[in-house]
DNA sequence: TTGAAAGCGCTAACAA
DNA sequence: TTGTTAGCGCTTTCAA
């Protein structure tokens, strides 16, 4: 592999020359050169080290992508339709963009952040971040951050957020079941924190206002950190006989649930409807199809890349949160009933 | 962010001194000494820097993952099951080896070669080349390569494939249609290169020993660079009322096919088999759920991490070419039929 | 047991 | 228009 000091050499030039050829800052050097230089770049194969551009740079065109999961959940966490969407328009924003993308996926953000300094990345996208690890990133990594999902973000510096409407989604599942004739209906989650909670207070919305009541028992909770989705599924289905429809917080959850309910012989949506949430491949193509309440995974991607750029290169002027927009995606798994 | 030189000062020792401690290459280092380093590494918040050390190495720990694919696929290329399976696995098995990922998707081999050159880094893994783009390769990037689901790679220096049974993995689907009865079988792919080919060949071996014919309009090819998904299983759906069963060269195609059968009003099996290649999310979700055949991309996943990392580490002593085995999984869409 | 120093390949301020 | 040179932070050989 040659190097600049090499062909400057053969070329008797200096490496200063060579290199600002090879950037294109060329309007200090004679026409002459600039073909000399760029015939030998192609004949020699000049392939550069990036490493010694990033050291003598401070910089690294890198983008930290870091995944926060549970660890008996991420050993799988691309396989996820909602997290592949995510990563699959982030990567392409990325390298659209000039930048190279490093993820990192572990349950604890202070070894990642560690390594992404490390490798002077950037910025970083975070996912998947609880409130109180806020403050090591903090400390330990000052460029831009964007995180996606994430709450009371906004007092800190250089972070900039993607949320969505996750309360007003759940509020528009909620209504479109009462609208349907529903009143008794359950909610589907593994939790009640970050967006789950959000989706949990817009779905109660909807009930209070037309003064339906909600019991705790009203909550399936799967307990995927004790057992098996399958199994999760296999206990909470029979539950469902209390109730005419569940609201699930994912299209994967719906499905699953579907599948639960169908595998004790009774049909979606005639005994039971669902309706999911994030509009992805699962809902799309399952049948029933899943009503759902659409987000636009593609578009939290490209935002958060594209801001991050924007963030790293000093122009970027919107706001510390962005909110996506939530929408409601009819059918065939919402029954309408006469109460 | 302090620097081992400025660490060595602090401390009053050389900069050799700081690094082997910090590697752990104590065996010449006073235990005082020691001692006294790693103190002032964590009071002083110590990051290696390591662009730096890759520099100084020649070396880089980021394995890079090229994945080839049509410019007009590879936009969510990460979204399908198959590759975000693989991906999945391949990001924690370079992970948990002490590696990092650098992801590059492209239609084309020249530049994401270059780039990975330009890294430095310390290995490849190839999904989706064809066989004349091999050339490129070899003369651009001389350190260990696994590639994926390739062909005649055994002749390469540095290449290490990890390939699957697909002759016997269609073999089995259309004697297992062959078995419950079914003559008149398609195959459905959009191309009959690389895999399908493979596919192809197997598929067609079956039906041969039962002496079943197979004509040129019993291939249903979708014509995905044309049109959508969408429009192709549905202009193709009609063609099926000649066959009892079609085999697909994926899940995905086989379950798109089953909606598209079921939007025509039919139903599956009753009005059509459909056996699908893969055992991803999509086949196991499904409902009624999809006979198909298994691969496990988790394994090609770990296989193809692992060996490049033992290659990279020079103690690979396996054979050039690995070959996974395929099985078959008996679901719901193929029924017996009485000839 | 510790240190000095050269060098990895590239960039950029400054000089000519 | 081109060249000189001093780093960037780390590793590693060799010497002390």
């Amino acid at each position: 592999m040659i190097t600049i000091k090499e062909l400057a050499e053969i070329l008797n030039l200096s490496t200063t020359t060579v290199s600002n050829v090879i950037h294109g800052k060329t309007k200090e050097v004679s026409k002459a050169t600039i073909e000399r230089v760029q015939e030998a770049l192609t004949k020699y194969e000049y392939v550069p080290n990036i490493s010694a551009s990033n050291l003598a740079r401070n910089k690294s065109k890198i983008i930290g992508v870091a995944l926060l999961a549970r660890p008996d959940k991420y050993p799988n966490l691309l396989t996820d339709p909602f997290i592949s969407e995510l990563v699959s328009s982030l990567e392409r924003t990325i390298r659209e963009n000039g930048y190279f993308m490093m993820i990192y996926i572990a349950d604890e953000i202070g070894g990642i952040i560690q390594q992404i300094a490390s490798w002077n990345a950037d910025g970083v996208v975070l996912f998947g971040l609880m409130g109180s690890t806020w403050k090591k990133v903090g400390e330990r990594y000052k460029k831009p951050i964007v995180s996606i999902d994430c709450f009371d973000v906004t007092e800190r510096e250089n972070v900039v957020n993607i949320g969505l409407q996750d309360e007003e989604g759940a509020y528009l599942a909620a209504r479109h079941l009462i609208e349907n004739g529903h009143r008794r209906i359950a909610f589907l989650s593994d939790n009640l924190h970050g967006v789950d909670r959000e989706r949990f207070r817009g779905f109660r919305r909807a009930l209070e206002e037309e003064e339906l009541s909600f019991h705790d028992e009203d909550f399936l909770q799967l307990l995927i950190s004790e057992k098996s989705a399958e199994e999760c599924f296999r206990d909470l289905a029979p539950r469902c006989e209390e109730y005419t429809a569940v609201f699930c917080v994912s299209d994967l959850y719906a499905v699953q649930l579907a599948n639960a309910i169908r595998a004790l012989g009774k049909s979606i949506p005639e005994d039971l409807s669902i309706i999911g949430f994030d509009d992805n491949m699962l809902s799309r193509f399952y049948r029933p199809a899943i009503t759902t309440i659409r987000q636009d995974m593609e578009m939290k991607g490209v935002l958060a890349g594209s801001i991050l750029v924007q963030m790293i290169e000093e122009r970027y002027e919107g706001e510390k949160e962005v909110m996506l927009p939530v929408s409601l995606i009819e059918r065939d798994t919402v029954k309408k009933i006469s109460c």
